[in-house]
DNA sequence: CCAGGCTCCTTACGCTGTACGGGTCACTCC
DNA sequence: GGAGTGACCCGTACAGCGTAAGGAGCCTGG
């Protein structure tokens, strides 16, 4: 029965169009709702129909990955001094854009640290951040160094340790555990009293954007040395 | 039926044997390997008997991590020089040999990446290592910025992007994908070429000990001159 | 002696990814 | 024009996951 004449209304299911959604749901309910089912759901269609657009689970997460990635090679077309004249400001403008897309899909990072192989979008980045050190006058084996020393931070990101899921809540909590325990941890309790009049004294002191700078920049400045030192 | 007077051969299931064998489950299986009932059936007891001795899987993560950073500040103990005198050397020395602790728990980097509580372990181990910077000279604030710098590498590891699953092939796909690709990314065709005559050709001619040693030393070398500058 | 509480087991539920076997459409080619 | 062909999508089913609920045997304290 049910005259299936909404085929056309659906617009047709293709790889792009699942991906599209994946990030989307991703973005909207977090990677444990990316699951084949609800993305089905998403698109309004069955699970295994996903299956003649994605092979499997994996290429979604692939896919999306591919997805997020593009949209960094967009926002940082262009961005920027002249490599041949300022590499680390090239290169800290390239990845601080990369970070800003980041923040707006949480889940990623987690997802691009699983992924065994590079796509098409990947390779693309990092060929262009190569060109910067390159334009910069890095010898090809420092540039590799270098980017293996920024590692996932040339994508714009960084894990950080034992951040609580919730930071309202978490901060204090682990401010607690602190306290009744600085006998025994001197240097943290010391760090947390020297920093805790100087703002507003939960573990929310730790401002992620001035932190990424901070180590972005020592390593910047430490491949700035080696190139000179030769 | 079955007399169960093997309840006294079993030795009685305690946390602390939960935790040993799974670690010694994901050592030799792998991450996947640990799931509640192939843990439970490695203790030759049923899954949900687990569950009287840890509150659920999250709590057997919390505690696999527990125990690997146990292992750590176990190895770490009085390794380098005094960092009173040598403070480079001494967290250096620290970090690198937490590193090898690490190497022998390959899957440990992915669980811990995902904890976002931290445990008495880790806390002490983060406070010895603010010890060494607090030796010397460190104030509280640059402590803090370097911590953050060092990341996840003040543990020993850091996640290397898009490493192949299997090395062995992973190497030979990447470079070929990458070879006739050559014209739209030239810089790292140009690097390929470059590096590829001085070692066997592959990408396998990322050295991972070389790496974090020297994304280690350019972040020390950083850490050191923002400490001169005051 | 026996009540209570550990420990452990059995069963079952809802969820996951996905293998398999269709059914229905748009198109192509004789 | 009618038959075939392939793309697309669905329904059902299976094995495996984490874990909630309840029951059985043993150890210990009163």
């Amino acid at each position: 029965m049910a005259p299936r004449t909404d085929l056309a209304a659906r617009s047709a299911l293709t790889r792009r169009r699942v991906l599209l959604a994946a990030v989307d749901l991703a973005d909207r309910e977090g990677l444990a709702a990316l699951t084949m089912r609800r993305l089905a759901q998403e698109l309004e269609v069955e699970a295994m129909s996903l299956y003649h657009h994605v092979a499997n689970k994996e290429a979604v997460l692939d896919g999306v990955v591919e997805v997020v990635v593009g949209e960094i090679v967009t926002a940082v077309a262009g961005v920027g001094p002249d490599p041949a004249e300022d590499w680390q400001g090239a290169l800290r403008a390239r990845i601080l854009t990369a970070r800003q897309v980041l923040l707006r899909h949480p889940w990623a990072p987690e997802v691009i640290e699983t992924r065994t192989a590079m796509n098409a979008e990947i390779v693309g980045y990092f060929d262009g951040l190569l060109g910067i050190l390159r334009a910069g006058g890095f010898s090809y084996d420092l540039a590799h160094h270098g980017m293996h020393a920024l590692g996932s931070r040339a994508l714009g990101f960084t894990r950080e340790l034992f951040s609580p899921a919730d930071p309202e809540t978490g901060g204090a909590e682990a401010m607690a555990t602190l306290e009744q325990l600085a006998g025994t941890y001197p240097h943290l309790a010391g760090m947390l009293a020297d920093t805790a009049h100087q703002d507003d004294g939960v573990l929310g002191w730790c401002d992620d954007q001035a932190e990424f700078e901070f180590a972005l920049d020592l390593l910047l400045d430490g491949l700035d040395r080696r190139l000179a030192r030769g």
